[in-house]
DNA sequence: GGCGTGATCTTTACACTGTCAAGCTAAAGA
DNA sequence: TCTTTAGCTTGACAGTGTAAAGATCACGCC
């Protein structure tokens, strides 16, 4: 046999394993025997890289809220410097990702992953949410209600995508969802707040 | 052995089985075994009454969604015969089934149950998303946005109820979960429809 | 180049899982 | 009473994750 004993970079093609194996197969055939045949390495290789299945499967979320966070980024990026059209995009991006990567999602958000011994499962996380917050922020006031905003929006969001990707009612057929959500957030009238409306319009002048 | 071979109510005796061993030992622990043993009989015999592990799957879940119902309709019978207090007591039982039930509200929510093949299922769902709807029907307009309203109000509490479940971020630390929902629907200002103002004013007529 | 060490993998074994099929038990009906 | 059918048990098997022993090999030192 001519294939090395050691793979080179075999916890990184384990992650890709897993996410390639989410996106053809779905959630039900993540299996640790599955990534490894697939990364080309005995079914006990896995073990010496992460704790076990639970392990793996936390560094698949965490590189699950990296391509979170792109999406979000993506979509963010091409809109013009407006808050509300900024906040709006984001949440595109998080409807996209549970879209795209329905199985990927269901991981994430639906399984009990340890975060505390996964420290880049944490990072990933934060910085996930951070992006929504940052949204959001224009729109906060500073009283106690404005971290009752962001958990709103995130709500909002959060609900309207796990429902849509379950597609478990009639309620959700059919419809253009990027369309409908940014309905949606019109309906709520958000308020820019006072110093925020100066940042926007002396953004034009940066650029 | 005085142990009958028929065993009497199997097929309820294994639902029930699922039930408990979600609430004592989480959804890890769900296992055709072990409903079977927890009922009494050998690791075969739910094979007679389900289409294997996801049949089983499948009848816990529509008992999942009678519970989600009750509780829902447990908290609206309890305030005053005002629409929004109504809705609001929908919302607090939506809440409730995810805090008191956290792993069967993950089976239900967040598995891939095949609907198709389960009357039961069906219909219990379409009784507890009902009993929702009938909260959001005094503000829904007659316009195409009705029901736009109602799948706002849904996502809001299901997301806040799956991000309240997860607890992955500091924002749902330590808060008293019924009181902030209760605030974000405030925050949406809803407006009772023409409609439903002079029923209202009919009711303790009424009684 | 040889040797030692530690990292990285393979192999083997085992227990748990769901499903299948044959066989057993017993309840219901003729 | 006999036959049929429902309802279960038993045994087998393949797939799963984990543990432990063993093999391979990369690297550094002499």
């Amino acid at each position: 046999m001519n294939k090395p004993h050691h793979h080179g970079d075999l916890r990184e093609a384990l992650i890709q394993a897993g996410i390639d194996i989410l996106s053809e197969h779905g959630l039900a055939a993540l299996t640790l025997r599955a990534c490894a045949a697939r990364a080309g390495v005995s079914h006990a290789a896995p073990a010496h890289h992460f704790k076990g299945l639970p392990g793996l499967t936390a560094a698949i979320c965490a590189r699950g809220y990296r391509i979170f966070s792109d999406l979000m980024i993506e979509e963010r990026d091409k809109v013009a410097p407006d808050a509300f059209a900024r906040l709006s995009a984001i949440c595109k991006g998080y409807l996209r990702f549970a879209r795209e990567h329905p199985a990927l999602f269901r991981l994430v958000f639906g399984t009990k992953v340890d975060f505390c011994n996964d420290a880049e499962l944490m990072q990933n996380s934060a910085i996930a949410y951070g992006i929504l917050a940052t949204g959001c922020a224009p729109f906060a006031t500073d009283e106690p209600t404005g971290n009752r905003l962001e958990i709103t929006i995130w709500s909002l969001v959060h609900g309207y995508a796990s429902l849509m990707q379950n597609q478990r009612s009639d309620a959700f057929d059919d419809r253009d969802e990027a369309l409908e959500f940014d309905a949606i957030l019109g309906d709520l009238n958000l308020t820019l707040q006072r110093n925020y409306c100066s940042e926007s319009s002396r953004e034009p002048l940066i650029k």
